[in-house]
RNA sequence: GAGCCCGUAGCUCAGUUGGAUAGAGCAACAGAUUUCUAAUCUGUAGGUCGGAGGUUCGAUUCCUCUCGGGCUCGCCA
């Protein structure tokens, strides 16, 4: 028989157990009978074969069969937890594929700003669980240190060391000014933003594996060598003096330039170069990480990895939408043209690293995020990271106050409905990280390590841990398990508060 | 005009492949600690899931249309 809609899912109401299943519900027209009937049918072909992981498997009115888990299996659990410690949760999916990320990627014309934050903290996120679930992973970041925008730069401090106006299209932001003063050798300019770059990256503990040179891949040909390889197989053109890659032909809404009429390479041209060499370098997941202000860059890039015959199906871009600062209700105007914005750099010396790594992972990058830093400062008790960071330390100080040996513990007392919901609850984790690096959607830790927290201080209120084995094997277990979900996410479990 | 993202409680947002009574935090109100950290917990109130059709046993979820907001549509980078 043929069900290919048949699910197997947690129903939103814990009356329903741990597990449902509506195979039922999708038989009753094939077989013409009542779903009920046929759940019940189902539940005593099961019940047939003795197993030790549900305790009560039944069919209800409506034609779902639920199961719920026995105590034994999620006490059993508990010991499993005690025992990986910090790789509880990790997996070998994986299986060592190699995984390029790169993300944040900013001009090195100026400091970081409040969304290179939101990409720095999800790639990194991203590429965390990616390790999480046994990958190899490499972070990257592209470095446009070549073309208009350097010499634009270049002429800007000079402008600003002189006491001259700002040129012409130039930057005018005041971080010229410092950038002038600070800097006696010009030639060290682009060192100098980038090494900035990388000390706000390092506050929010993200590091690169590598830092892409734009420069190399024309010092080495690279980008000539694409336009070549793109020619030789047809697919360009030349027309109005330029030279156009004919994306049409793969999907794109028109042709793209490559070579400009006055010989200069552009941007995408050299973007193109850089993608071929990542699929050169062996990945077998490319992952790109932009702004929604680059989504209509997507077409043209995917055509030209297709039109050289890469296989794509390795290559995604996760698009994430906007940040829009506020101060309150009036919105912060950001542009490095005439210096007004907020540094990443200030944000994390307002509210913290753990706060805004917390603030921006907690939301859907298919969202548009709105920051308030009036809102981020006011609450800063309320922030909450704090709730989760608490139960972490409010579970070290019952550890360091018990006196029992957590680990001979005998476990079938935990029985009360408090802890099985707990127990419930850490037997997710991995699944949750699965879900989440399968999805690249980190935000859904946040929600997991939130839930978790709330399960705990519910329980703790509701059953007195100290001096009680099993008891202290639980809270142990949970505290391994927000500790894991905030280490990953490069967040600090602290032991007091 | 075309494309992408979004629209869920007063505010900020979750909501898994279509499932059972749509959730949390904040704000509001009422309570809880002789006991392990009150940065906590419990309860109350708050909803036409933007709107209208469609698909089906079932739609916040999928499809079409529509309204509203954001972003993009360079021989810029």
């Amino acid at each position: 028989m043929n069900l290919p809609e048949v699910t197997v899912e947690v129903p939103k109401n814990a009356e329903y157990g741990d597990f449902s299943t509506n195979a039922a519900l999708l038989l009753a027209k094939s077989l013409r009978q009542p779903p009920f009937e046929i759940a019940e049918k189902i539940v005593a072909e099961i019940k047939k074969k003795p197993q030790k992981i549900f305790s009560e498997i039944s069919a209800f009115k409506n034609g779902f069969i639920n199961f719920k888990i026995s105590f034994e299996f999620l006490q059993n659990n508990l010991k499993t937890i005690l025992k990986e410690k910090q790789k509880y949760g990790r997996n070998k999916t994986g299986k060592g594929k190699k995984v390029l990320i790169e993300f944040v990627s900013a001009n090195p014309t100026g400091p970081l700003h409040v969304g290179h934050g939101r990409w720095a903290v999800i790639g990194d996120d991203i590429a965390s669980l990616f390790e999480a679930c046994g990958y190899k992973v490499d972070r990257e970041y592209y470095v446009n240190d070549r073309g208009n925008q350097i010499k634009l730069l270049e002429k800007s401090v000079k402008a600003a060391a002189n006491g001259s106006p700002v040129p012409e299209g130039g930057y005018g932001g005041s971080y010229i000014k410092e950038i002038a003063d600070d800097l006696k050798d010009h030639k060290q300019l682009l060192p100098y933003i980038l090494s900035k770059q990388k000390e706000t990256l390092a506050k929010l503990k993200v590091i690169f594996d590598s830092y892409f040179s734009e420069k190399t891949l024309h010092d080495e040909g690279l980008v000539e060598d694409a336009i070549s390889r793109l020619s030789s197989e047809g697919h360009t053109i030349r027309e109005g003096g330029a030279l156009w890659f004919k994306s049409e032909a793969f999907g794109d809404d028109k042709n793209r330039v490559l070579v400009k009429e006055n010989g200069e390479l552009t941007y995408f041209a050299a973007d193109i170069a850089y993608h071929i060499n990542k699929f050169k370098r062996g990945y077998d997941i490319i992952i790109d990480i932009w702004g929604a202000d680059h989504h209509g860059y997507v077409p043209r890039v995917k055509a030209a990895l297709a039109a050289v015959g890469l296989p794509i199906d390795r290559f995604e871009v996760i698009i994430g939408q906007l940040v829009t600062l506020y101060r309150g209700k009036e919105q912060v105007k950001m542009s490095k043209r005439t210096g007004e914005m907020v540094t990443l750099d200030e944000i994390i010396s307002e509210i913290g690293s753990d706060a805004v790594r917390f603030f921006m992972t907690s939301t859907s990058v298919n969202n548009h995020l709105d920051f308030d830093l009036e809102l981020a400062k006011e609450k800063k008790q309320e922030n909450p990271v704090y709730y989760v960071q608490y139960a972490h330390a409010r579970i070290c100080s019952i550890l360091r106050k018990s006196k029992c040996k957590v680990q001979s513990a005998k476990l079938d007392t935990l029985t009360h409905e408090a802890e099985r919901a707990l127990m419930r609850k850490l037997l997710d984790f991995e699944d949750e990280i699965l879900a989440a690096c399968r999805k690249r959607e980190p935000h859904q830790l946040i929600n997991y390590v939130k839930d978790v927290a709330a399960i705990f201080h519910n329980f703790y209120h509701q059953c007195r841990v100290l001096d009680n084995p099993a008891r202290l094997v639980l809270v142990e277990a949970t505290r391994i398990v927000i500790e894991n979900v905030l280490k990953l996410l490069k967040i600090e479990a602290p032991e007091q508060m």
